[in-house]
DNA sequence: ATCCAGGTTGTCC
DNA sequence: GGACAACATGGA
């Protein structure tokens, strides 16, 4: 893997075991747009991107090596040796299966306090209305940024900024029952009850319960948090995929291939079992084998 | 109309 | 500890 300015432009070249698309479409993030196949747009850390994928190549338009070095290369998780973790990972003959099925899917390292947020919303959500109720946020309480194309974009509101409002004032994002949740995440990060930045590096356990003081935030926000928002790979996020592949296919838990970075396992696993919702959804609901008699 | 969506909370036992 | 309804929105 190389990369060197070109033009106004950073490529890398010969990037393996990653496709831009599994990695922005799988449900991880909310704020990134396809614009063209391949070619993806959106906002990280208020920096606005376009990044476009063609074979092994990477291209991020108008952006420095510095600003690559510093922003992009840690958010896409490009240090990490995927090849290798994927190899032990196939072990495991279901694993392998979800491998094949998307060998480049990566889990990005993505801002923290935006992460918190983003996984608050998600709960008992579905993701199309997850990207809007981000997007009204955004619109409504970030800072406008002159972007890279001529619509108008905006950051991702601060902790600060959101611990002003009051309920009322988010009721135009009909984040619903969420509101107020966020609102406390807001005032708890704020003030410190919740210090972000320990996350990164407190034992598990320790980053889980300090999460979970935020309401709103259960076992499965939580881990998700830890892992898209502080790249700790021992979270295990079980959602109701998860649980259907745990069921399934892991009744006595994970293989040990798996150990050390459950997170990055449930990645793939999680991937493959909603894109293949056939094999994991019940055969008949209650009601139906009632009637069927 | 009813069910579901990357769940959590509060309230029972 | 586990079970279970309620919670707001909007699409199928």
């Amino acid at each position: 893997m190389n990369y060197a300015a070109d033009g106004e432009d950073v490529l890398l070249t010969g990037v393996t075991d990653f496709s831009l698309r599994d990695t922005l479409l799988c449900g991880q993030c909310f704020r990134w747009q396809e614009l063209a196949p391949d070619v993806f747009s959106g906002i990280v850390d208020a920096r606005p991107m376009t990044v476009e994928q063609q074979a092994d190549t990477l291209r991020f338009r108008r952006c420095t090596v510095r600003e690559f070095e510093r922003l992009w290369m840690d958010y896409f998780d490009l240090s990490r040796d995927y090849k290798a973790l994927k190899r032990r990972f196939s072990e495991d003959a279901v694993l392998s299966t979800a491998i094949r099925f998307a060998p480049g899917l990566r889990v990005l390292r993505q801002p923290a306090w935006e992460t918190l947020c983003s996984f608050i919303i998600s709960q008992n959500n579905n993701i199309k209305r997850i990207k809007g109720i981000i997007a009204r946020l955004c619109e409504q309480f970030g800072q406008p940024i002159h972007g890279q194309g001529c619509e108008p974009a905006y950051s991702f509101p601060d902790a600060a900024v959101l611990a002003r409002l009051s309920e009322q004032e988010l009721a135009p994002l009909r984040a619903g029952w969420r509101a107020a949740y966020l609102l406390d995440a807001a005032k708890k990060v704020t003030l410190g009850t919740v210090a972000l930045d320990a996350l990164y590096t407190d034992p598990i356990d320790l980053a889980r319960a300090s999460l979970r003081q935020i309401k709103g935030v259960g076992p499965k926000v939580a881990d998700c948090v830890l892992l898209y928002g502080f790249a700790r790979t021992e979270a295990f996020p079980l959602d109701v995929w998860m649980k259907r592949v745990m069921e399934r296919y892991y009744p006595d838990g994970l293989p040990a291939c798996a150990t050390g970075h459950p997170g990055l396992a449930q990645q793939y696993l999680f991937h493959y079992i909603r894109c293949c919702e056939e094999l994991a959804r019940p055969v008949l609901k209650k009601e139906k084998i009632a009637a069927v008699g």
